[in-house]
DNA sequence: CGATGTCTTAATGTCAACATTAGGACAAGA
DNA sequence: TCTTGTCCTAATGTTGACATTAAGACATCG
């Protein structure tokens, strides 16, 4: 009821109210189709309906929750349209990221990359906790739009990463084995492409990575939610 | 294009404030850099403060307004540096968006982007107003991605449309001649690749026409004011 | 004279009450 | 039984007041 927040930080309650919901989502409290009261939430996290709404508006425009004219929000659902739209998109953006960074990245960003990669590495020997992995994944590729620099690239990135990131979630529930044999090398050949390949290489890498998460997801959910 | 459906009639007041904002902006009775204080709108436009600030947000989220915490919302200034991310970014996403459209395009979307050409065509023949060659432009290039039919790329492009269209707004005021020339002719190009195109050539044709605005439009504004 | 601390002010951030609406329960009529 | 119209309720949409903050004016101190 009223486990109050910790503390309102420095950048404004709704942003904080998003942050919250979003990993609250993302850890399966809120299972897709699940309604997202104001009222509720507002209660729950300790701020004002208003704060809880301008936070969901975020969410919705990172398009993790849907939310219609007095029709209230809810979780999307991962179907398997979605994923077309989503993953069709993040190919076209990791390709323009993937070339620019090419130019534009400096020494310290390559050298996160090779540190993600071996965090990865390390993961995969500990056992390979799945949710860990992606969020690796994830950071990975924010990365490389980082190192793009291109902000309106970074935020067309934005606008789908949580959805992503969602479509991986799920990915490692129907397909795990196969994700954790690829994601380490696809991820390595990305990073060394970046720091010394060929420009048109690197772009049609960048392509199939997406296109191999495409084909993984779609496999495992063809038919039933 | 205005939806003729009045389907859609049942909107928020945060989307009819976002919309006249906008329309002012556009104008020029908000020129770039000036400040949109939320107390202001909200008497001008008859709406409390909640609703202008949503509206706002949504602005935000397009790109035409910047806003940081208590430092108030104020209209983005045209840079070469600003011009450059949004029109990369505006390439790739064009490109994807004809390919798409070139497998999924209707025969009625095909006809409509004829249509909107011979607009072009009649408006430059009656004298050629800017703002309005501008507008068709826009409307044309939104025909192609709701011919694509993928709704996260066509939320990416909305995510720009408004710089696009600010930015094109300012094209036709420093390069008017250049533009008036070509423009029939590029769409023209455009429309006819999409009926019946080969698919390399229409990815390329749809780069290189983002690559001639960019051009045209630094050619114009070398140093920023 | 320049640097610094405080202080004022005008804006935004936040909130809780009020108004409106979608969707379903329910009963009357054909 | 099916249809239809009404009402109810639980949610969202909207609002104006209150709290907080950034930025500049101003005076003080080194």
């Amino acid at each position: 009821m009223s486990s109050a927040l910790p503390k309102a930080a420095r950048r404004g309650l709704a942003d904080e109210a998003a942050d919250l919901v979003r990993a609250a989502i993302f850890s399966g409290h809120f299972p897709p189709g699940a309604p997202l009261r104001e009222v509720e939430l507002a209660e729950r996290l300790g701020v004002s309906r208003g704060s809880v709404r301008e936070g969901l508006a975020q969410l919705e425009h990172e398009g993790l929750v849907r939310g219609g004219w007095h029709r209230g929000t809810t979780v999307i659902r991962v179907t398997a349209e979605d994923a077309q739209e989503v993953y069709a998109l993040r190919a076209a953006l990791d390709r323009l990221a993937a070339t620019t960074a090419r130019r534009a990245a400096t020494a310290e960003q390559l050298s996160a990359l090779d540190r993600l990669v071996a965090e990865m590495t390390a993961e995969i020997a500990e056992g390979g906790d799945a949710p860990r992995l992606v969020a690796l994944d994830i950071a990975f590729h924010d990365q490389i739009y980082a190192a793009a620099g291109n902000g309106r690239l970074t935020s067309a990135w934005k606008a789908i990463r949580s959805q992503v990131h969602l479509f991986q979630l799920r990915r490692v529930d129907v397909a795990y084995d196969h994700y954790r044999a690829r994601v380490v090398d696809e991820h390595r050949e990305l990073a060394a492409l970046l720091r010394s390949g060929d420009i048109r290489t690197l772009a049609r890498r960048a392509e199939k990575h997406v296109e191999s998460a495409r084909r993984s997801l779609l496999a495992g959910l063809p038919t039933a939610p």
